[in-house]
This record gives structure tokens, sequence and C-alpha cells, in this order.
DNA sequence: GCACCACTAAACATGA
DNA sequence: CTCATGTTTAGTGGTG
């Protein structure tokens, strides 16, 4: 990382850019998941970085993996708060410079599959943002309380210890067991507290995340290992008052089960949830839930992973399943601690799940409306945030729009890149990963055509700050391809990416350049004089001879696809339950809208580009047999000298794609993969 | 290791 | 002169 930092800055430098060399260098990273950002040699690097991320990833078992994953997250998260603490966020400006102060921070910090502090902050809204600060500034507060009366109470016992020497033994006896339940009011008052805040959401992580944030607040940078802390500070071990406790042998919940599961021996029962033991859940241990993080491998112990104990605020090293199982039973046998961890745990878990309904009625609602409607003119708005500055011919209509229902208002909106980590539902989850760019091809051939993913995700797209993961040839005949011209002015191609890629909201100065470039570079883009200046349209032909055809599913791609959802999945409850925010594409791809019409044709699969789809059939599209040309007839003004070229094809008419009336181009796009397109 | 591709950066040209 | 638009070249990294 380090190294590649280095390159990045050297690599910069020279251009005298400041600011553009930083925030390409977050853009890479950030987007990209990646890396990157500073690390090195943005994509490039983002892309080594995450690629060496995953083979170490494939060295690790699903439970290191996942630990890696919080605890990344949990760094991410604690930035956030920082930031949030600070004051440092500055929502206005999402362009280079300001984003080139926050970079090296935020960048620092980041590994290739991290949330980066922007994205946390986009996560939540303001208002949740507040009422998170401040409940996590109030249970600090509590927690301080606790301890110091804990402490309090120890010197006390240790005083009465001391003095009652020379007290009766009776007296003794007596206080001390006042003081020991006193001790254990304590902790159940704050295991109540916790849990009343996990019930508000505001703390709904595994209890090791949760604490987290809680903790680390005034602190830049807590090691993860910190985390646990608060658990530990409930009953901090060592702690002779809980010692004394524990001996008491208190039982508040009366649930002599524990023991009995504790006691057994975890391979017979293999995912025994402990979470489900306690809480006066007389029952037993129902399988159920335990799973969801952890995916246990019939020799080992859902509580055992990575070499250590994962109980709550633990972490005792083990070297192995029988010492696990031997540390288990000694401490985190059946006491009142325990229980009341159990209890916690299992509200957390309680919390996810109704977390996980909430947000996936959400979904549903939202993405019903959101693709319900009719007929738009145009879906997309304009671009929340213009591009300065080009506004040479801009033909673009803008449409309200990115008004959403629901009265969600989605971040892009205001400045900054808006972000989150979520991963787009589907595929691209490989994009995150890859880091960089839209990184290659891989992803461009191997996902799903640009315009089915596009139309299943473009709503994770418009808001997240992922870098899509097509290259820039196929978001720009995407561009083209939604206009019912089938033309675009340069200017009118940048609103669009800065219209459906809250990545493309940033940076400009790089990705423009790119877009420039590949209209030049690309036979396939050509440029059309037109009245009002020059547009830019698809050969179909020649972009269709560009892409070799075919292309399966890179080894690499799959490796990232798996460690991604891994992430995604954790992550995706992570977030929901951290904020309630509402990002709408958290859940699988397959969710797609149930509304959109459009979005639900199961397209194609390859990519724009990618070979097959013949041609970007516009709403009609049936059979294939349009043709590109289309386009460029279609067109009207233009004079074009390479369109001749372009007419040649076969297909002429494109028909009809309404251009007029077009719907939404989504829709068209939708529409236009889907048949006969899959890929060879 | 090589070829190809994609991305980034930058220099330069041109026109408004 | 500045800026937007285009073109071109070079370097880098990923992938097959």
């Amino acid at each position: 990382m380090m190294v590649e930092s280095a390159s990045e800055t050297i690599r910069s430098a020279p251009s005298g850019q400041n600011g553009v060399g930083s925030i390409s260098g977050q853009a890479d990273g950030g987007g990209g998941g990646g890396g990157a950002g500073a690390s090195g040699t943005g994509g490039g690097g983002a892309g080594r970085d995450t690629a060496a991320g995953a083979d170490s990833n494939g060295e690790m078992s699903p439970a290191e993996l996942l630990h890696f994953q919080q605890q990344q997250a949990l760094q991410v998260a604690r930035q956030f708060l920082l930031q949030q603490a600070s004051g440092l966020s500055s929502p206005g400006s999402n362009d280079s410079k300001q984003s080139a102060v926050q970079v090296p921070v935020s960048v620092a910090m980041m590994s290739p599959q991290m949330l980066t502090p922007q994205q946390m902050q986009q996560i939540l809204s303001p208002p949740q943002l507040q009422a998170l600060l401040q409940q996590q500034q109030a249970l600090m507060l509590q927690q301080e309380y606790y301890k110091k009366q804990q402490e309090q109470l120890h010197l006390q016992l240790l005083t009465q210890q001391q003095a009652g020497k020379q007290q009766p033994k009776e007296a003794l006896g007596n206080k001390q067991l006042a003081f020991q339940q006193q001790l254990l009011q304590m902790q159940q008052l704050q295991q109540q507290h916790l849990l009343n805040l996990q019930r508000q959401g505001l703390v709904s992580l595994q209890p090791s995340q949760a604490s987290g944030p809680l903790q680390t607040l005034p602190q830049a940078a807590v090691c993860p290992t910190d985390l646990p802390q608060l658990w530990k500070g409930e009953g901090a071990p060592g702690q002779p008052a809980e010692d004394s406790v524990k001996q008491e042998g208190l039982d508040l919940t009366g649930s002599a089960t524990t023991a009995t599961s504790f006691a057994a021996p975890p391979k017979v029962s293999p995912p025994l949830s402990h979470h489900t033991l306690p809480n006066g859940q007389p029952t037993v241990l129902t399988p159920r839930r335990d799973s969801s993080s952890h995916e246990e491998t019939p020799g080992s112990h859902p509580l055992y992973g990575h070499g250590e104990c994962k109980w709550p605020g633990c972490e005792t090293l083990c070297e192995d399943l029988g010492q696990f199982i031997k540390h288990l039973n000694t401490e985190h046998a059946l006491d009142d601690r325990s229980t009341a961890q159990c209890r916690v745990q299992m509200q957390v878990v309680q919390q996810l799940e109704i977390q996980l309904a909430k947000e996936s009625e959400r979904l549903q609602a939202m993405m019903a409306h959101l693709h319900m409607r009719p007929s738009e003119p145009k879906p997309f708005s304009q671009p929340l945030n213009p591009v300065p500055g080009s506004s040479s011919f801009s033909k673009v209509t803008v449409s309200a729009a990115d008004s959403f229902p629901d009265g969600l208002v989605h971040p892009p909106t205001s400045a900054a890149a808006p972000v989150t980590p979520l991963r787009p539902p589907g595929l691209s989850s490989a994009s995150l990963h890859s880091g960089g760019p839209a990184r290659r091809r891989s992803s461009d051939k191997f996902c799903s055509p640009i315009s089915s993913e596009l139309a299943q995700n473009h709503e994770f797209y418009k808001n997240a700050d992922v870098r899509p993961p097509f290259t820039y040839a196929s978001l720009i005949r995407q561009a083209i391809l939604e206009t019912p011209d089938r033309q675009l002015t340069l200017n009118e191609i940048y609103n669009w990416f800065t219209r459906m890629f809250a990545y493309f909201r940033r940076n400009t100065a790089t990705w423009k350049n790119a877009v420039r470039h590949n209209l030049s570079l690309h036979k396939c883009f050509v440029r059309v004089e037109n009245v009002k200046g020059a547009v830019w349209t698809v050969d179909e032909r020649e972009y269709q001879k560009r892409r070799p055809p075919k292309m399966t599913g890179s080894p690499t791609l799959v490796k990232n696809m798996i460690s991604g959802l891994s992430y995604g999945a954790l992550n995706a409850s992570y977030q929901a339950a951290l904020a309630e925010s509402s990002f709408p594409l958290l859940n699988s791809p397959g969710m797609l809208n149930p509304g959109s019409a459009s979005s639900l044709l199961p397209l194609s699969h390859d990519d724009v580009g990618a070979s097959v789809e013949p041609l970007p059939s516009n709403g009609s599209s049936s059979p294939p047999r349009l043709s590109p040309p289309q386009y460029s007839h279609q067109v009207q003004v233009k004079e074009e000298p390479a369109e001749a070229e372009e007419d040649r094809r076969p297909g002429p008419a494109l028909g009809p794609p309404n251009p007029s009336t077009a719907g939404p181009p989504e829709d068209r796009d939708l529409e236009e993969e889907l048949p006969g397109e899959e890929l060879s």
C-alpha cells in the first residue's frame, strides 16, 4: 500500500494538479472499493490490492474473513464517526479540491473492501447521524458512569473486606453479598441500556461491532481489538467484583439449558446457537439463526474461529477446538454474565432481523414505486451535480426527477458523492472489488449487459459512490443509445455520467478526459456535425467488432465476486442495522423490482458491449435486426460523413424505437436487450 | 513473457 | 486568454 501510494503520488505529481491527483486516487480507491485511493496507482493499484486481498482471503476461513471484514467495517465506521464529531464532513463540495483534503485520511484507512467515511456518511441521513452521535455519547457517558460506580463499589468492597477482617464474619458476608448484588444490578442495567439502544436501531451491530463506535468516538485510531471492550467492560475479566459474582453462581435467568448446551460437544450440535439460549426461552437452541454470520464447518464451533473464542468480548486464543470447548465451559459457563450477554446477542439478532424485514419492505415499495411509473420522459434526472462548465449545448432534458417518492431524499443531490458501500445488487460486487474503474473487461464482459445491469442497479449506481463495472466505451455507448436520437453531445454524455453514477460526480477532470479519449479513440464512436454543434453517435458494428466475442467469467472475477458477496452480506446487515438507511438496493440481485417491467427482463447477459448484443436495439428490438446504423439515421440532423458507413448496415430500421415518446430510456434499454441477445 | 485492452495523464490543436 | 472539445501519445496494470 505504501509503495503504491508513493507511486501514485509520483504519478500525479508531474501533472501539477494536486487536486486532481489526489482525487483520482480517491476515485479509484473509493469507487472501486478499492482501493485505492491512495492506494496506489489508482485503479491499477486498487486492482492489485484487491487481487491480493482476494488471494489472501482465499486462504482464510469464512469465519476469519468475516471477522476481518467486520473489523474493516468498524474501522470505517470509526472514521465516519470521527469525522462527524469533528464536523469534518463537507457536504457541499464534491469536487476535487475538497476531496483532496479528505482523501488522504480516509484513504489511509481504507482497505479494498471498505467503506469510506464519506460513504458511511451518506448512508445515514443527517438526523440519523445526529441521533446516532447523541446516543453514542450518551452511552459513553453511561458507560463511564457505570464504570465509576463499579469501581466505587469495588473499592468499597475491598475496604469492607479489609475492615471486615475486624468485623464479625457474618456482617462481612452480608455486605459482600449486597455489593455483589449491586454489581449484578449494574451489569444488568448496562445491558439493558445497550438493549434499548439496539432496539432503537442505533446500536445494532454485532456486539463487538456495536461497541466500536461507542467507545472510540473520541479516539482517532483505535485498533479493532478495542471493540470488544465494551463487552468486557461489563464484566471486565479479572475484576474481583465480577469474579465474586460469578462464584456466587447467581442465575438470573434460571435457564438451565444453557449449561447443557455449553457442555454439549460442539461437534454434536453444530451450530447451536448460544444466542438463543438464554433469555428465559427455555427451549433449546434453535439452530435457526446462528448461522447468520458464520458458516461453520462440521468440526468447528460457531463460537470458535480464527483460533480464538468468538464469544462477544472474549477473543481468548484457543489452539484447538478442545481447548476452546474447555475455555467455553469455564469462562462462559452458565452464569449471569453469560446469560446476559446471550440476551444481548439475541436482541442484536432480533434487531437485525427486524431491520432486514423493514428494509426489504421499504425496498420493495421504493422499487415498485419507481419503476411502476408509466412513462416519464427521462427517468434519470439531470445530473444532480451538473458538471460545471459544461453547458455548451445541452439538450439534455432535465427532469425533475430526482425526487424520490417515499419522501426519501437521496443523497446525490447534495454534493459529494453519496456513497454507499453497498454493493450493487447483482454482479456488481465484482466491480467493487475489482477496484478500479469500471475496470474492465472482466466485469465488462463477464457481467450482464450494461443496460440490464444498469437497469437493475441504476438506483444503486446513482446513489452509491461506486465505480460502475463497465468500460467507458460501454457507458458512453449506453448513454448514446438511451436517447431517442441515438446521439449526444459531449456535454450530454458528461451529464449522463453524472446523472447515472454518483461515482462520476467527482473527479470530473479524470473521467471526462477518459470519455473524450474514448470517443476519439474508438472507431465505434462517430462524431457528427450537427446544427447545434457536434454530436456523437455509436457505430454498433464497430463497437461489436472491437469486442471479443465472448467471455466467460474469469476465475478472478468469480473469486472477487465470491469474496465480495460475503462482504456484501455482512455489510448489508451491518449497514442496515447501523443506519436506517434508505438505500434501496440492499438486497440481492434478484430483488429487482417488481414493478419495472423493463428491468425485469432478464436480459442478457452480456454487457452491452459484449459481444452479443448485437444491437442495441431500442425498444422494439426484438429481432436482432436492428442495426446500429439506425441510430445514425434516426439522428435527425447531422450530416454525417461517417454516417454513411454506418448506414450500411442492414437492419434498417430500428424502428421505431420510440424516439419521440421514448419512455424512459432505461426502459428502453431494458427492453432492448432482451430478446435475443444472449450472449453468444 | 507477451499481446491486447482499458484507464489515466497529459500535451497539443482548434474554435467559440 | 480561457474554456470546451478533440486528437494523440505514453505509461501502467489487468487479463488471457
